[in-house]
DNA sequence: CTATGTGAATGATTTCACAGCT
DNA sequence: AGCTGTGAAATCATTCACATAG
């Protein structure tokens, strides 16, 4: 498998979310033009992204939608379901373990950690809020596929530092700091303030 | 001024933050090297990312780091402060109302908005959530520079054409759907699921 | 006839490497 | 001597355009 961009993979994300309102409303073909139009970009390179992984169209008539939908899950590694542990029982941790999206694309959330004493023994959702020197022991037992780092930009660092210790593999950053991980460890990074300072150079400039 | 390229603008974000940070413990000079190094990219990039610009270092030495900061906030259109209306006082929305390091950057949240009138009238940081069917008078007595949308996927199409109608230039979208919008208004996107999908894709493949 | 799959062409971004200041 | 600023080269991503299959 040839190295894929970054910019081809969350595309596919965004086609697999296209293929299943087309096939919630009954379509069972659909061409890279269609797709291409529903998610502002061109037929070329809906064509190219899906060429990467192989041949999954028919010419003169388009991809079937039931097929295409389950090649982008597999493609993506959407057969399977994920734990997830959530560090940071602050406002936004509450939002993300109460978020239906994660649930339902087979992203569950498996247990949330705070510093706090007063935050933990909580319970949101179904689920106590537990001491984050947990951690350790917690992820020996029950592993998780994927941490979700929500915590004020000090803690965020020895955080990570202890996750990749205990083993996980994949991070989801909030903090607004850059995360230092082996390169053994995966880290997306979500940066609000970041998104609107891009607003704010775009607006600045027309 | 050339086009300047959406991952040039974001690393200025990310170097403007790290120039705050060396601010704060009282270097006055740094060099790209440095600044390159905190941000996992390489002294080149930084030089580069700067020179579409201007010239602010100076050879032999760095840069003055407080001139840079002054420079960056410049560019990037941080000098003001931006007024910025949150529609949807769901989880998110609250978690977002409450978030510090909006208000620290200059984003400052004059109004938030809900359809639901279970919810509006609540009080959050000392801020009463509206009803949404507000948002065109409001605006057009107090108009707002941002407009963030943190409703559920099936109300944010309708949200935003009526955030472009009041005269919204820039949004930010929390709302898991790509927004149809007009090319003078300016969107960017965070969409949380996908980011896990990104992890999941770099998990299955190493 | 239609729409895919794909080399080849174009365009954009990053890296190199070094001349030019301080 | 050290580090910037920047053309030129290399790499990466997108678009074109068409032969090919249904």
């Amino acid at each position: 498998m040839p190295k894929i961009a970054e910019s081809t993979v969350r595309r596919l994300s965004l086609y697999l979310r296209f293929l299943e309102d087309f096939e919630a409303q009954g379509m069972d073909t659909v061409s890279s033009e269609a797709l291409a139009s529903r998610g502002s970009t061109t037929s070329a390179q809906v064509r190219k992204d899906l060429s990467f992984f192989g041949s999954f169209g028919k010419r003169g008539l388009g991809y079937s939608v039931p097929e295409l939908v389950a090649r982008l899950r597999d493609i993506l590694g959407l057969e399977r379901t994920y734990r997830v542990a959530v560090i940071g029982a602050g406002k936004m941790g509450s939002a993300l373990v109460q978020y239906r999206g994660f649930q339902q694309r087979g992203f569950q959330i498996a247990a949330v950690y705070d510093s706090d004493p007063a935050k933990t023994g909580r319970t949101w959702n179904g689920l106590r809020v537990r001491p984050d020197d947990r951690i350790e022991d917690d992820l020996r037992h029950d592993p998780v596929d994927i941490a979700i780092i929500v915590t004020p930009a000090e803690s965020a660092q020895g955080v990570a530092d202890r996750l990749v210790g205990a083993g996980v593999r994949a991070i989801l950053n909030f903090a607004p700091v850059q995360l230092n991980v082996p390169d053994t460890v995966v880290v997306k990074n979500v940066n609000m303030a970041l998104e609107l300072e891009a607003l704010s150079y775009a607006l600045r400039n027309q």
